[in-house]
RNA sequence: GGGCGAAUAGCUCAGCUGGGAGAGCAUCGGCCUUACAAGCCGAGGGUCACAGGUUCGAGCCCUGUUUCGCCCACCA
């Protein structure tokens, strides 16, 4: 016997081999003039700075398994790729090579430093796009976009342009998150906040024209600097007296007003706020509130500036302590008190960030939101678990506005010009050469970039070709589905729907399908800084693709994180193996076999055919149901299940017989199914196993009317016999046999040694369907003498097993002796019978017996019945054989 | 401070609109049976976190408690 498989599955040469395949034949490839329904997915844009990480692996997997499935289905597919420009990421890696020669942004000026990125992107950037191809992620690569495409960056400017003539794009001068490391300015999302330890400092400041102290307790002393108040509260008797007086602020000797405003907590700290409103938040709306002056006591990297008298030019925590130390000695340090607060941190570099005052563009988000949210709220767009849906409307009525502008210099220039002459704005689709008030032509283009996540959120239509009406948006926009994690529910997809029903005026997906985070074996995230990243490329290499796209796929359960473990992705190894040598085994036995000559109905299938057929038909029913709702955990158990525990152990070996017999007729039989059932399969388990499927499908015996199993039609199951009726029979053979191999596995009868059955059944109906199986219960059993019949004669010492209506006798006689037998029978007595009072204690119930619904109660009593029978023959047995004794 | 989620076998997790607790791995026993030892056959293992409640019936629904985890938030 000879297949063209090798003995063992091995993925590297196989997934190289039809990845090539794939792409060179445009398979991948999106048609927008084809007529059929549309199926299509925008990948969320790993950074151009990225390495493919478990979270890449898990959320690309997903989409590739739904893009996959759903062509296979019929659909045009077009799962649109490409990279986001991550413009503080990848300013900070050139930057970094910069410094390593010794050398940074400034010194050699901003257009040589875009150039910089630009080849820095052209020769190590992007190296994710091959990475996910060793995935198996079958996107459209001709269509790959990138952030900072001139495609993409016209649609950035057209969205910047109608947003500011619409009134939603301002600019104001306000506190804004600044991190002091990368000098630009942060949306509120991107600080990220983090309880630290730390300290409360109770200072004293002299009160003017007294000899009191006014007590103000600050996580943050060296602002001190900046104070221009300090306010307690209107109600609060202890400070009554003193509002409207003033203090001396030490170090500095400026005399600053005590006011009173309710915004002060009397339970916190003494009750009294220095206010210091150009590095707080809160104290800022206090100062707008009572008139005060604005003092800035830091420099853009966060070192103290001259307003800061002698401490000018100090880094901010050395001021602290410089400040505190000089207080303590002019004995104006009351204590220092234990504290924790959340301190804000620049999410791309963990630096503290600073409020800081700044002028800054603004998206005013409100009226964007507003559509944002109806649409979610009228299924426009379903968020899939619905969990989330509260997530992102809670998120979405408190939105403040988005601060757009970045003082970096790799991303989307602001396509604002300030006049020189007449100081008016001029905002331009186009380069601007003249201002648009005035005609001069001494204008100055805005020297900020944008946030990066405005490109992204146009994302689903800029990629499409927008602002061009193209055939593209008109066959994929909106997009079916977007596959994403949590993380970046704000950052992302709520934009994107915002910006999608503003410029689309539709949503930009129908589904948002949420999945886990990936983390490691213990729950922890995965970080370099753990060491506990388990590095995707490496897994495939060990595993193959296929085994951990299956892993994946099967952890992917709605609404828990991932805890990923290499032990599991063994197993779905195994499973790979398991498939693949199901499949030498078929193909091994159909030498000569034409499958275009496989008519199902036509042949005089076994109950054993009917079975597995019939399983078949359930398990594309679930498959296509668990891939519809998103359960691609279910999905993987399914197919495992079935291939493994139906196909592998039960098919196969009861087809041995009809393959290694003489019966022509059996054995082609056996081939049309072993055929049928094997292609099928694969092409059920092409989406989420798409290399060894592939590999496996080509080596099949006839010709296919695809060229690739990519192209072929997802099994429907119609033309299925499906015969339930045939697979209960069956069911009843498998029973007896896992009987006789119970007992045999009990008594420790060798798996090599034939023993003798009788089967005494209670009807003739039972009799025909055992001896339809009698070759089966002989092979898989190891049966040597099997007796069949009602009221059959009966061995004087036999173990017994009860299979629904069959008695199964296995003489004793030199197998095992009747002390071993007793015990077995005893143990399983036990067990049946809590069975037996289990549901006879139910079913005397009388309220169960009234309420419960008469499918149930039918249910029940027949449990209960069988479970009574099954009791009454082992205890007969039992008696019998302890008489024996 | 608000919100969300989790707690089920030794481990990792499934468990649908409430109807006799499941899988994989690990463990134990037996097998090199002509697709596969990356395998085959069998077995053991659970007070479904705790306390109440609703119900004929609760892992699932309700209330409270404990322990973890995450997200959001301008109390110095």
């Amino acid at each position: 016997m000879e297949s063209n498989l090798n003995k063992g599955y091995e993925p590297h040469d196989v997934e190289r081999k039809w990845y090539r395949t794939w792409e060179a034949n445009g398979f991948f490839r999106a048609d927008e003039s084809s007529v059929k329904p549309h199926y299509s997915i925008v990948i969320p844009p790993p950074n151009v700075t990225g390495v493919l990480h478990m979270g890449h692996a898990l959320n690309n997997t997903l989409q590739d398994i739904l893009c996959r499935w759903k062509r296979m289905c019929g659909c045009e597919v077009l799962w649109m790729p490409g990279t986001d420009h991550a413009g503080i990421a990848t300013q900070n890696v050139v930057e970094k090579q910069l410094a390593a020669e010794g050398s940074d942004r400034h010194a050699i000026g901003r257009d040589a430093f875009i150039d910089r990125v630009w080849q820095w992107r052209s020769e190590s950037g992007g190296q994710i796009i091959q990475q996910l191809k060793r995935l198996g992620a079958s996107c459209d690569w001709e269509r790959e976009r990138f952030t900072m495409d001139e495609g993409l960056s016209k649609a950035v400017r057209e969205v910047f342009v109608r947003l500011y003539e619409d009134g939603l794009i301002y600019r104001d001068n306000r506190l804004i998150n600044w991190c002091p490391r990368c000098h630009t300015a942060l949306s509120d999302l991107e600080v990220e906040h983090e309880d630290k330890r730390g300290h409360l400092w109770h200072l004293r400041y002299p009160v003017v024209g007294s000899d009191r102290f006014l007590v103000v307790a600050t996580t943050r002393p060296e602002t001190m600097l900046a104070d221009t108040a300090v306010a307690v509260n209107p109600e609060d008797e202890r400070y009554a007296d003193l509002v409207g007086k003033k203090v001396l602020l030490p170090l500095v000797g400026r005399e600053i007003p005590i006011i009173a405003d309710s915004y002060v907590d009397k339970e916190f700290g003494t009750g009294a706020l220095k206010i210091t409103p150009a590095h707080d938040v809160n104290d800022f709306d206090v100062a707008k509130r009572h008139d005060l002056p604005l003092i800035n006591v830091l420099d853009t990297s966060g070192n103290i500036n001259e307003n800061g008298g002698s401490y000018c030019g100090q880094e901010r925590y050395e001021a602290r302590a410089n400040v505190v130390a000089d207080l303590e000695m002019q004995g104006l340090l009351e204590k220092i008190v234990d504290h924790q607060n959340a301190v804000g941190e620049c999410y791309r570099c963990r630096t503290a960030i600073e409020p800081y005052l700044s002028l800054q563009w603004y998206v005013k988000v409100g009226p964007l939101a507003e559509t944002a949210i109806k649409a979610v709220q009228d299924g426009h767009t379903r968020i899939v678990p619905q969990q989330w849906e509260k997530t992102y409307f809670d998120w979405m009525f408190n939105l403040q506005d988005w601060c757009i502008s970045r003082q970096i210099w790799w991303g989307h220039r602001i396509p604002v010009w300030y006049c020189e002459d007449c100081s008016e704005l001029t905002v331009s689709r186009e380069d601007a050469t003249s201002c648009s008030h005035c005609g001069s032509k001494d204008i100055q283009q805005d020297t900020d970039v944008l946030d990066t996540w405005f490109s992204s959120a146009l994302w689903p239509f800029s990629t499409m070709g927008w602002p061009e009406q193209s055939a593209t948006l008109e066959k994929f926009y909106p997009t079916s589905c977007l596959v994403t994690g949590f993380d970046i529910l704000f950052f992302w997809v709520a934009r994107m729907m915002m910006m999608g029903l503003k410029f689309m005026d539709d949503v930009p997906f129908r589904d948002v399908y949420i999945h886990a985070l990936v983390r490691d074996a213990q729950g922890q995230k995965m970080s370099k800084s753990k060491g506990n990243v388990i590095d995707p490329l490496h897994v495939i290499d060990e595993f193959g693709a296929d085994a951990f796209r299956f892993t994946l796929a099967s952890f992917a359960a709605m609404g828990r994180d991932i805890k990923l473990s290499t032990e599991r992705i063994a197993g779905y190894k195994a499973f790979a193996n398991k498939l693949w040598n199901a499949s030498r085994f078929t193909l091994m036995n159909l030498e000569g076999f034409d499958p275009a000559a496989i008519e199902l109905d036509q042949l005089e299938l076994s109950d054993a055919d009917r079975w597995i057929l019939t399983r078949l038909a359930e398990t594309i029913d679930q498959t296509r149901q668990t891939l519809e709702g998103y359960k691609f955990n279910e999905t993987a158990s399914t197919l495992y299940a079935f291939t493994w525990h139906s196909f592998c152990d039960w098919y196969i070996e009861l087809a041995k017989d009809a393959l290694y017999g003489d019966d022509p007729q059996a054995r082609h039989r056996v081939q049309c199914v072993l055929f049928t059932v094997l292609e099928q399969l694969l092409r059920l388990l092409h989406p989420i196993m798409p290399f060894i499927t592939e590999e496996i499908w080509q080596a099949l015996p006839g010709s296919r009317t695809s060229a690739s199993i990519m192209q072929a039609t997802y099994p429907d199951g119609a033309e299925l016999p499906i015969d339930r009726a045939g697979a209960e029979r069956m069911e009843l053979v498998m029973d007896v046999v896992r009987a006789i191999r119970n007992v045999r596995g009990e008594m420790d009868v060798p798996p090599g040694k034939q023993i003798a059955a009788v089967l005494d059944c209670k009807t003739a109906a039972a009799v025909a369907v055992l001896q339809a199986g009698a070759m089966a219960i002989r092979q898989l059993g190891k049966v040597g003498e099997l007796n069949i019949g009602v009221g059959i004669a009966r061995p004087e010492q036999a173990a017994t097993q009860v299979a629904g209506e069959v008695e199964i006798l296995l003489p004793l006689a030199g197998l095992v002796d009747l002390a071993e037998e007793e015990k077995r029978l005893e143990k399983e007595i036990a067990k049946v019978q809590k069975d037996v009072d289990l549901f006879s204690k139910k079913l005397a119930n009388e309220k169960f017996v009234a309420n419960a619904p008469a499918e149930i109660l039918e249910k029940d009593r027949g449990k209960l019945k069988d479970a009574e029978e099954k009791l009454a023959v082992l205890r007969e047995s039992l008696d019998k054989i302890r008489a024996l004794k």
